[in-house]
DNA sequence: TCTGGGGTCCTAGGACCC
DNA sequence: TCTGGGGTCCTAGGACCC
């Protein structure tokens, strides 16, 4: 009667998405099977490793990292740019089939999903048989290999899906951690990064199973509740349930944006602002929320952030609203400094469904309302360009920024 | 032209209240 | 001239995930 949970991960999911892509389309090499990444564009500074080929990994190219950096562990690397209408395709073309199997999916990054099968032996006697069938229907169907791990918590699912790759099962019950688990590097371990490691290595914990069995008092004196919850997953304990992607309420949007070039006037900044505050209005819309805390990060040419937020009296979905509010809290938080990176972030979620008439002041709330749902209706209609404010004509700037445009952003946690 | 963008959650410290 | 203490709200910053 135990829980019996799948984590299906894409095995280097942009690239292997961008390998079977250019397969179709003709070309001869797979990307896969040579040293390449999916990168971003350095000409306007987005320019790092999005997913790495396994090729590439043995030149020790890790995500993240600068594509000049990985030219110089691998000079004949291939670099190929993102195309997230693709990734997005990809996986809900997984999603679809991963959902003839069953309705218990939670879709917990764009390649990643918890399948809950607990209790279903009379559809599914097998598990390996039918985790096997979901890998090869993958394969076949769509062109890719995924990973599945297999467990009774989604802790353990998630760590045997990573154990070794590519298209491979991996079980790990409890009566396994120790054999398969234990033995890996502490920083393996879901939510142990580098700030954490570091500290652990200092306490002389190299390992999960040094971790699991350290003492957990001075763990949680050093490293407070995080302590305690990396001590449970370390000896395999953890009880979430797979929560069904729709149910799950959105806690806040952001759309930030590394500009092609440093901003050092206020207008600019503005400009790029209110770019920004438009995806977030429409989205805000959108998904029929409202939000109370707008918040305003700047990251300087030095790589240096920071932010202020403030919590509103009323909540709102008005672009108009939050732009006011975010270009008064960027004229308060900006030092002066050089502009490489500006975000606006939502927070304090809410319904928008009330009409919001605030007698105190004379903004008109109606005709606002008014003027953001017909332009959300054209922008839906013919695209997120097809009406712009004037002031980014030969701006240089988009004028709307971040986002995901028209396709639509899958609804994804990165929390068990 | 060396460092993305989308998220969630936690903690510390100050203001303020009783 | 000996400066309580608990609670809540708010902001800034940091950790982690993909």
């Amino acid at each position: 009667m135990g829980r019996l949970i799948f984590h299906i991960d894409v095995n280097s999911a942009y690239l292997s998405w961008e390998a079977v892509y250019r397969l179709q389309h003709g070309e001869q090499v797979d990307l896969r099977e040579i040293p390449s990444v999916v990168g971003g564009d350095e000409a306007s500074r987005h320019g790092i490793v999005l997913t790495k080929s396994i090729p590439a990994k043995k030149y020790n190219i890790k995500t993240g990292e600068t594509l000049f950096n990985a030219r110089v562990k691998c000079p004949e690397l291939v670099i190929v740019p993102p195309r997230y209408w693709l990734y997005m395709q990809s996986s809900a073309a997984m999603y679809e089939i991963l959902q003839g199997y069953t309705p218990q999916i939670q879709r917990f990054s764009i390649d990643e999903s918890f399948l809950d099968f607990s209790n279903m032996e009379h559809l599914y006697p097998d598990y390996l048989e039918l985790a096997n069938t979901i890998r090869e229907r993958i394969k076949n169907e769509l062109g890719f290999t995924v990973n599945i791990g297999i467990s009774n918590n989604k802790l353990l699912a998630k760590v045997a899906s990573d154990l070794k790759k590519p298209d491979r099962i991996h079980t790990l019950f409890p009566q396994e951690i120790k054999e398969k688990m234990w033995p890996l590097p502490v920083e393996d371990l879901f939510m142990v990064g580098r700030a954490s490691t570091e500290k652990l290595n200092r306490l002389n914990i190299f390992t999960i199973g040094d971790l699991a069995n350290y003492d957990i008092n001075i763990l949680k004196s050093r490293l407070k509740s995080y302590g305690t919850m990396i001590w449970n997953y370390a000896n395999g304990i953890e009880n979430s349930e797979v929560r069904k992607s729709n149910y799950i309420e959105m806690k806040g949007m952001g759309n930030s944006t590394t500009i092609a070039f440093d901003v050092e006037d206020r207008e600019t900044a503005h400009k790029v602002l209110l770019s920004l505050c438009e995806t977030i209005g429409m989205r805000l819309r959108d998904s029929h929320n409202s939000c109370r805390v707008i918040s305003v990060s700047i990251r300087g040419s030095d790589l240096i952030s920071y932010s202020h937020q403030r919590r509103l009296d009323v909540a709102t979905d008005s672009t108009r609203k939050i732009t006011e509010a975010v270009w008064s809290l960027f004229d308060s938080a900006w030092k002066g400094n050089k502009i490489r990176h500006l975000g606006v972030h939502v927070t304090e979620l809410g319904s928008n469904d009330f009409y919001q008439s605030y007698l105190l002041d004379d903004f008109n709330y109606e005709k606002d309302r008014a003027v953001n749902e017909a332009i959300d209706k054209i922008r839906l209609k013919y695209g997120s360009r097809a009406i712009m404010r004037s002031c980014f004509l030969n701006s240089g700037l988009s004028s709307m920024c971040g986002g995901v445009g028209e396709e639509g952003y899958p609804l994804m946690t990165s929390m068990l």
